[in-house]
DNA sequence: CTAATTAATTAACATACATCAATTTACATT
DNA sequence: AATGTAAATTGATGTATGTTAATTAATTAG
């Protein structure tokens, strides 16, 4: 499991074996059951999650108590939280979809590995802009596209998710409630069939 | 205006003026007029903006003509298109909303900055982080709340904005037609009236 | 200062999506 | 396999927001 770990961050960040070596010991796994919340809305940890195995996912709940999913990590995702990253509380909460199984990253770690190896630092800032260009998308769809368009782009962009995670999870992504979801659904069929 | 670009670097990175001086030779500044686009979709340049005065926008076009806007950038904003940063084409427009004076900032100005200073790294991370949060932020709201809520949290977030900006440009900000933002605004009045 | 654009408001009507409620289907637990 | 629970579907209806179009107000340009 810190192995898929490493590999990660070979491909994220170009990290060397040896470089790697240097700053993973001491990480630690840990199991989550099946929908057992792993962090609350005010937490403040200390740490993020490297999924080796399962799938969580990051979420609020609004006023009318309806939850509305920020993020979906399944396996080799790191999800950390960018409150906590920032010694703040915590915005969300994250729980497990499946049974999870996920290395507990330090907050500072990345820090840490580019301080150590300054070569790091450019990828690094290449996966921190890769994220915000990926969320500079999904607001561009929220403002512009339909149900129909961004569930199409969901299930282009996570076919293996499509499959995984509950509808009512997806819609929740999306933006929208599981029954207009499951309509949107039914007219993309009709029109596929016809 | 170069100095405006300093101060900025040195409360959001922690730069020192001796640091700042030998990274800073050759920086241009540009003056745009009202209403110029700037950058269109699909181009490829090797800088940003850092406005010292005036106001620009990026937003996309959808495939109907309409515009929907991703960022203000006011004074002491600096604005990069985040395609262009990992050598693609933008997928967004950026132009002047009023008359602009920007300084030309390279894409790698930042990767520079903290190769060379590499003390630099941490704050430059906690400003992308702090950026991420903000569009985290942005993508609850547009997925939990109403025109309503989501304007209030604008004039919040940005009382100058709002008196600075045409509606329009507000309500393509927020996801909603200037019509309705008209009449979101005639209930806010009659609610504060009553 | 006036004319010409552009923005904002308002009203009538349309529509995408939400809500509520009832079934049906799938999934878990024993 | 049987039973209970949660998820998905479907239908009827409601509502927030969109669309179109007309009017008024505000800006801009000559």
């Amino acid at each position: 499991m810190i192995n898929e770990f490493k590999k990660y961050l070979i491909e994220k960040i170009k990290i060397t074996d040896e470089q790697f070596e240097s700053i993973s010991s001491g990480l630690k796994v840990k199991k989550f059951d099946k929908n057992q919340i792993i962090q609350y809305k005010g937490d403040q940890f200390k740490h993020g999650y490297f999924v080796g195995k399962g799938l969580l996912r990051s979420y609020s709940i609004d006023a009318k108590g309806k939850e509305h999913i920020l993020q979906f990590a399944p396996e080799n995702w790191l999800i950390s939280d960018r409150n906590n990253m920032n010694n703040e509380p915590s915005e969300f909460f994250i729980d497990a979809i499946e049974q999870t199984e996920a290395i507990l990253v330090p907050n500072h770690f990345m820090d840490d590995a580019t301080a150590k190896v300054p070569s790091l630092q450019a990828m690094h800032n290449k996966l921190l802009n890769n994220s915000i260009r990926f969320m500079q998308k999904r607001i561009n769809l929220l403002l512009s596209a339909t149900a129909e368009e961004r569930y199409l782009d969901f299930i282009k962009l996570y076919p293996n998710l499509t499959l995984r995670v509950p509808q009512w999870m997806i819609a929740s992504y999306l933006g929208i409630t599981p029954e207009s979801l499951s309509r949107v659904r039914k007219e993309l069929a009709n029109k596929h069939f016809r």
